[in-house]
RNA sequence: GCCCCCAUCGACUAGCGGCCCAGGUCACCACUCUUUCAAGGUGGUAGCGCCGGUUCGAUUCCGGCUGGGGGCGCCA
């Protein structure tokens, strides 16, 4: 049986890379029937937070992953938390160091670093100094009251990582310092951690971003010392910002947080992800979940980095918004609403209007802020004209045209797309009027927008009243500027 | 300083020795459609990092170089 893992530490919101991660270990999961399992890693209690931990469950949900295991739904292997996991740890420790495979070491971070840069720096960190201490030299260090950590001692010998994507990789652990597996306040290190986890929950495949590589080693080494096969290793290329460093937050959003909060679809944020780093056979690029499950394999997992792309995510999400109804549209676009101070009763009350907006501007929609922004003058008593905008119709020919409108649409029976259609295009060839100079102005004093759809479609839907009004105030504000 | 990974259009990628003077998608540009903004349609610009091998033949295999990324923490 397949079971995975996706390890997040909560010192901050699901960064879109490590979604990737998830995503690829429950796609794997998901294709080999196996198990996946959240496990969240808080042994840095300096960072770590209940808050994030909460929110990076909630956006992975959002995403549309679920999980078997985890925090929250608990499992077999449980708890699902390091903290709460600290005995195994410390059973498994005291066991490496009455072997003989670790030790015990009372160095401060001062006296390691001056030593280091005693060496002329030549290699790097801890040089093994307690490796082979004396009692002597035990007593005294506790008698000054140091409080040592426990380091693994790392064997003189070649290690393998046998990797999915990447094939062998070979490593001399010769090159490794004896590094730490337990800190001094009794937590493990992540290193640690990681393995006792991965055994004891029994993980069977450890898909990670390729900053683990190098740490693999390590991981190898204590899986040895303990007497166990490592389970099978996948390192995924990593996700980058546009000038190919680590995406950070000086690219702009990269939290799933925060594309959630500018109105992207869980839908596209998938699809994309998938994208990164992984394509299928035939380069099909629009998936749904089921098919994505199906088509995915490590195998056909690109082994170089790469960008993450926010321009093609944009044209994932235009096409997933298409292809909603609009009434769930409307549904997912309440909270960008409410955003804006309308509430929920408000917008239950325009639904009919809003929908149809909808449906008439869906093919323009690019994302679930557009949806408010696109329909808020629909609802709205009150509209605000741009001033410099304004100026150019505030004349007498145009105040006789709106006004004559004004009398048109009044007439218009019923009030109704096509009616409306008919009557201004008859008034514009009767006045000899070019359509272009009579519909943009119109659009404009009627919502106060130069975008927007179709003219007769925008009449019909702001509906007569409104629509006598705003020319009316806006005849107004003209009167009043003359 | 040491170690590891990677290398096809601006981006994501296809390519697993001849089918490739390199294909798809996003972005970009042009044209088209059009009452606005879009969307759509059509077309286009653009890439195998460099140098050596291997081979009848290299984007594809090997080596070196260069470039990019990562690791070497009592962070994860």
């Amino acid at each position: 049986m397949v079971r995975v893992r996706f390890a997040p530490s909560p010192t901050g919101y699901l960064h879109v890379g490590n979604a990737r991660t998830a995503l690829f270990n429950y796609l794997f999961a998901s294709k080999n029937f196996g198990r996946f399992i959240i496990r969240i890693e808080d042994t840095d209690t300096e960072r770590s937070k209940k808050e994030y931990e909460e929110s990076i469950i909630e956006d992975l949900k959002w995403l549309g992953l679920s999980w078997d295991e985890g925090p929250d739904v608990g499992g077999p292997f449980g708890p699902y938390r390091q903290t709460e996991r600290l005995h195994l740890y410390r059973e498994y420790s005291s066991r490496l160091l009455s072997e003989g495979k670790a030790y015990r070491c009372w160095c401060t971070k001062e006296e390691i670093e001056k030593r280091h840069l005693s060496r002329h720096q030549q290699d790097s960190g801890y040089d093994n100094y307690c490796r082979n201490l004396s009692d002597s030299q035990i007593a005294r260090f506790e008698a000054e009251g140091r409080t040592p950590v426990i380091r693994f001692r790392v064997p003189e010998k070649k290690v393998v990582v046998n990797d999915i994507i990447r094939g062998p990789v070979t490593f001399e652990a010769g090159t490794l310092n004896d590094f730490v597996i337990m800190k001094s306040n009794n937590i493990p290190t992540f290193h640690f951690a990681v393995v006792i986890d991965d055994l004891t929950m029994q993980i069977t495949h450890v898909i990670r971003g390729e900053d683990h590589l190098s740490n693999t080693p390590k991981h190898i080494l204590i899986f040895e010392a303990l007497g166990y096969n490592p389970p099978e290793f996948a390192h995924m290329s990593m996700t980058l910002g546009p000038d190919r460093t680590r995406l950070s937050k000086r690219h702009g959003a990269t939290s799933v947080r925060q594309y959630r909060e500018k109105g992207y679809l869980a839908e596209a944020m998938f699809n994309y992800l998938a994208l990164l780093g992984w394509s299928s056979k035939n380069n099909q690029e629009i998936f749904s979940k089921q098919q994505l499950i199906e088509e995915f394999s490590l195998q056909a997992c690109n082994k170089s980095n790469a960008i993450f792309d926010p321009a093609k995510l944009l044209w994932l999400n235009t096409l997933y918004l298409r292809s909603k109804p609009s009434s769930e549209i409307f549904e997912l676009s309440i909270p960008f609403f409410e955003k804006t101070g309308y509430n929920k009763s408000d917008l239950e009350q325009h639904r009919k209007v809003i929908e149809k907006v909808i449906d008439v501007e869906k093919e323009k929609l690019k994302t679930l802020q557009d949806v408010q922004e696109r329909t808020g003058y629909f609802i709205s008593e009150t509209i605000l004209w741009n001033p410099e905008v304004a100026e150019k119709f505030k004349n007498p020919e145009f105040a006789k045209i709106f006004s004559e409108i004004r009398d048109i649409l009044n007439a218009v029976q019923p009030f109704e797309k096509s009616h409306i259609e008919a009557a201004i295009r008859n008034f514009c060839e009767t006045k000899n009027l070019k359509t272009g100079e009579v519909f943009h102005p119109l659009r404009f004093v009627l919502s106060g927008q130069t975008k927007g759809p179709g003219l007769f479609d925008l009449i019909e839907l702001l509906g007569k009243q409104r629509c006598i009004k705003r020319i009316e105030n806006f005849l107004g504000l003209k009167r009043h500027n003359l």
